[in-house]
DNA sequence: GTGAAAGCGCTAACAT
DNA sequence: ATGTTAGCGCTTTCAC
């Protein structure tokens, strides 16, 4: 059996409360006492039970990641390291462990929040993903339980705290940037229409495409999966228009990355025939050919927060709902090609 | 406060103990009671306290998953998403959870993989890179903690248990294709020498150049890292050699991309220039131009029986050391070219 | 400034 | 088949 504070107490000839409030360094201890137990601690190599400690306090030190259904392949999207990454240093700053769930399905995903919730397993919550009627949503604000979104919770917007990006502005202005170069004939990729961040970056393409006049064309408008084979049609339908577009907003670089492949197949040339812009700046971003003109999100940054908020919340149950936007940046690259002289 | 055990108990007419045993189901109890409790926590709303049964039965129902450090770009490998996947479709198959260390530096790591083991939060650990000399391998080794490695521990092979693919005979394989379709010139990009699958995939090549009676040249060594920059020089001297190679073999899809980007840059073509092969086929490897030939060495399934192995070993200290290899597949794409008829 | 004792919620002998 | 009791290792009043 390890060794507990019981046997740190009696080598250090304190009693066990004594030990639990040098662990917790509590002012009122003597400093030479402290030293005293700390050595013994040292001597026999002590190390807390956090079981014993989460019980007796009542919280785990815990958070929670909720991942998106692993029925989505956009999981294999380097998004997801990257944002733990986020997570992970500010949880370790605060002395925070992560508990994740990469959910199979939605139902197990639903389990395994409740087994969390209510298992006393984590303090809070962080959900990795916003879409359309989450039923895990639902039970998470029903629940009362400290919980955060990255991304825009669809429903409760002003009770969650959540953290985001102005995506319909960053939208916005990516596609104005694409107008400015003298595209008129914009088309819009996108992922899973129940992803809210989805909604978002649709909805600021349209707002730039009406504020430019230009028509509002719902064939440039298609929902790729991140899959090859789902967005291979849709890709190939856009270029086989009467008027095929001449740049496309994407909602991801991901996804750029497919239709970069297949922009190729159909022998057209990116930036040459068509200009492509998309969202997250992900390291592969930069190393793609042509590299993309994307939004950098600060992935890093948007996990950093989550946490962060998730911490504060999890202390101060009181702790008022906020929204956090992350700044973005356009990274300007060579897939995106200036037609103004051309016309 | 939330609902125990004890107020399961008192409603349902019966002691605590009774309501332990409904919950793990145990056989002795009426069929009657059992449903009378049953009844008593659905009304309720009773669920367990994880922290106080972990507390009683000294284990968790967790295991711990230890990313390599995040100083790495290579953190945003979609292989991490994809690992993680197959170990919590395990995990979740026998009820365990996972907590994961997005480690910052080194020395956080090894914090976080004592706080882990020390305070009983987990009951084995799974770590997801294998270097040379690594205080975690040290640590976990010594202190007897059930744990597995993917990939090949650099130390102790004998004594721990480990999930790899055969790395050397799968870079044998790959290069052997390439000789076999006619090239005499082949190179080998790997990423970090620090990584025991860099030297397996490295050894391998330099098996099958032997093995062909080929000349072993130096130059046609290099190791990028997974940046952009890192790689830059090293592929533009390989390309400014007298006999440049005319084919590579590249240690990861990732690093592949960045190759391609280089190889156009340079002003040259894949395949019809310089062929490439890589590891992993991760979902982008389809996708790329040219769809990159790789071998394929089964993410998912590396997770699944890491996970799958660790439980077994938690539950049983005494469960002896194994080695589970994935096979791999080859995976023929047009990166590759026939060069053949050249000769 | 430190100790004694109760209790966090659960499990596991040991009874009966 | 079920109840009683004693912990698991820690924190936290309440004394002194």
């Amino acid at each position: 059996m390890a060794v507990t504070i019981k046997d740190v107490a009696k080598k250090a000839n304190v009693a066990a409360s004594t030990v639990s409030r040098v662990i917790s360094d509590s002012p009122r201890i003597s400093l030479d006492t402290k030293k005293r137990v700390k050595k013994a601690m040292k001597e026999l190599g002590y190390h807390p039970n956090v079981n014993a400690r989460n019980l007796a306090v009542r919280s785990s030190q815990a958070i929670g990641v909720i991942m998106p259904s692993s029925a989505d392949k956009a999981l294999q999207n380097p998004f997801f390291p990257e944002i733990l990454r986020g997570i992970g240093t500010s949880a370790h700053e605060t002395d925070y462990s992560l508990y994740i769930s990469t959910g199979g399905n939605e139902e197990q995903i639903y389990e395994e929040v409740q087994r969390m919730v209510y298992g006393n397993r984590v303090d809070g919550i962080i959900l990795l993903y916003s879409k359309v009627s989450d039923s895990v949503l639902d039970f998470l604000v029903d629940s009362n339980f400290p919980f955060v979104v990255v991304g825009k919770p669809y429903e409760y917007e002003s009770r969650v705290t959540y953290v985001d990006n102005n995506n319909i502005s960053a939208s916005k202005d990516i596609t104005n940037h694409l107008i400015d170069l003298g595209h008129q004939h914009i088309a819009f990729i996108g992922g899973s229409t129940d992803l809210v961040v989805t909604v978002d970056r649709l909805t600021g393409y349209q707002a730039a495409i009406k504020n430019a006049n230009l028509p509002n064309n719902q064939d440039y408008i298609v929902h790729a999966e991140f899959l090859k084979s789902g967005g291979r049609k849709a890709v190939e339908r856009l270029f086989s228009l009467e008027m095929p577009p001449t740049a496309m907003v994407i909602a991801d670089d991901i996804i750029s990355l497919g239709v970069l492949n297949m922009i190729e197949e159909l022998g057209l040339d990116c930036p040459e025939d068509v200009s492509i812009a998309s969202f997250n700046n992900l390291y592969l971003s930069e190393i793609t050919r042509p590299p993309l003109t994307t939004v950098d999100i600060n992935i890093y940054t948007l996990g950093a927060q989550a946490a962060k908020c998730l911490i504060e919340k999890a202390k101060d149950k009181n702790e008022p709902a906020k929204r956090i936007i992350v700044p973005y940046e356009i990274k300007y690259r060579n897939s995106v090609r200036d037609i103004r002289s051309l016309q």
